[in-house]
DNA sequence: ACTCTACACCTAGAATTTCTAAGTGTGACC
DNA sequence: GGTCACACTTAGAAATTCTAGGTGTAGAGT
């Protein structure tokens, strides 16, 4: 029991994803692999996390996808940055700045 | 519908609390405008996020409570941080910075 | 007197997100 | 034949924050 418990904090899967395709369309598991080779192996977002947060990110428009094959020949599902998706980054990446700015404030108080 | 929807990122609350009792004992009330103000206005914590949030937080531990009077000469709960609070707020606080950290790494992939 | 605002606490229930933990199936390599 | 990496899917649990209501006091203004 009481376990680290360091995970990623809640609304963040999404600029991240955002952001991993705004480099290019990718398969899920191409996208946990390039979130965790961007972030020099310190974020590993799970399956679990993953599909479920495609998924509603696809329903809200931001992306889309289609069946396709892998260089290695396999069958997998290529997801694609939308024009409203690459908005939504923008956004996401502001209200993150907003955010982080403000906890910065608050803990540099003495 | 639709809404702004800024807000806090889930997980970073407790942080924040910390960090203000750290200053200095408060109450709750106190607490939402400490934090308010540290943070020149761009967060606002409602009083059924916070009360709740308190509450947890003192039940594990890291904060203690008594009943007191404010400068103003109303009855208040006052909220003092304890040594594993303390400890406590260290941590989140490393949390913070390599969450911080790491998703600076990704964004800043081109 | 009356009203409004700030102070101060409490609680129920909804909403959202992420995680754990399963399961399915393929292909490559030893 | 077995194992591992690849690749997708889903159910259910866990956790946190929000909305939205409620209680009550005291001071300022009209």
């Amino acid at each position: 029991m009481t376990k680290p418990k360091a995970d990623l904090l809640q609304g963040t899967l999404d600029m991240l994803i955002l952001k991993a395709l705004s480099l290019g369309p990718l398969h899920g598991y191409g996208i946990i692999q390039r979130i965790r080779q961007l972030s020099d192996e310190l974020l590993e977002v799970e399956q679990g996390s993953l599909y479920p947060a495609v998924y509603r990110i696809e329903q809200r428009g931001w992306i889309s996808s289609k069946w396709g094959v892998t260089e290695t020949g396999r069958r997998a599902k290529f997801y694609t940055l939308t024009k409203a998706g690459s908005k939504q980054l923008k956004s996401e990446e502001e209200s993150w700045d907003r955010l982080a700015l403000a906890i910065a404030k608050v803990r540099k108080a003495v």
